[in-house]
DNA sequence: ATTATTATTGAGATTCAATAGCAATAATAA
DNA sequence: TTATTATTGCTATTGAATCTCAATAATAAT
């Protein structure tokens, strides 16, 4: 079943309504195959004449996650992000802290730690998050310290940006 | 070299000036030897008589970051714990959704992984955050779905009530 | 189809953790 | 002891996330 289907029948089950906007919330959102937050999923929408309010996401990202079709992720950059998790394979983060990129990677190993500490503590485990933090390849060949901060600024700040300059062009 | 000492000589690698505020704090926090927030923090001092503005702690604790002295810890209940890792054993957490229950674990496994994956993408990791979610032992063994929440609720603010109820006590 | 019921929306108000500004204070150096 | 200036505490401010509420619209009932 793919994700529209999937939460029009998550919406049904719990006695919702299926309402325009949440239609095109679960569409953008499943047309982005990458990390978001709530600005930049307005900003996306705004871009293409969507014009929902940020109430609605907020409202509509807890069914989302309940549903089992996105889940959180933190980049300790003050605000959450989210990512689509149904029918996407699992996997985990390598976070640069020098430039913020982030590194997807998959891998058993933790999935076998999840089982066995999960049985040493009597744990049911359903989920995991492994993150690794450090330096990129590029960053890890620099050394100008205090670029780092600069550095950082400017490639957290660029996704929020290029969806800014996108909408500036067609306004 | 003690959390304290290990402080002290940031503080003056630095130019700052040693003050009997950090002093205060660093002490305090070096004797909780678990995870803590800003509020928890803050009433543990007030309830000791001990007078530090909330500002403070806020300047306070990116110094003890910096200096390799704590940690943030993510949490997903809206707001930042840190705990100390100076002198402890690097640990993960398990994390209950039910009650909220925090248990830690030590697995050499991850390590490996962090080695592994790091060599992989030529990525140079410092550190890493694994972290188990599920069901403790006890909420394992409920079922009352109802019941979720609210347990929830009550576990995580029963930390913050405790340090209330002692201070009352002591007025 | 029409009407009734009520979940949902959008806009603005509100909350709260975290940060910033500022005058008074106090730690260091001269 | 004095001068310099980092630090403190208070208050104001920010910004993500939540809440309120009247208007709207999705569903069910007629
Ligand atoms: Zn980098
Ligand atoms: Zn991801
Ligand atoms: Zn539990
Ligand atoms: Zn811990």
């Amino acid at each position: 079943m793919d994700p529209i289907n999937k939460f029009r029948a998550y919406i049904k089950a719990q006695g919702l309504r299926k309402t325009p906007e949440r239609e095109t919330i679960i569409e953008e959102i499943f047309s982005i195959h990458d990390h978001f937050d709530v600005d930049e999923l307005f900003l996306r929408l705004r871009n293409k004449k969507k014009r929902i309010s940020k109430a609605s996401l907020y409202r509509t990202i807890p069914l989302l996650i309940e549903s089992g079709l996105i889940r959180e992720v933190y980049f300790e950059d003050g605000h959450l992000h989210y990512e689509p998790i149904y029918g996407h394979k699992h996997h985990c983060h390598l976070r640069c802290t020098t430039c913020g990129k982030i590194i997807e990677f998959t891998d058993d190993a933790a999935l076998k730690v999840q089982e066995r500490i999960s049985k040493k503590y009597g744990f049911v485990a359903t989920a995991h998050r492994f993150e690794l933090i450090g330096y990129c390849p590029k960053c890890a060949q620099r050394d100008g310290v205090q670029k780092k901060q600069q550095l950082y600024k400017e490639n957290t700040e660029k996704k929020k940006q290029d969806a800014n300059d996108e909408h500036e062009k067609r306004p």
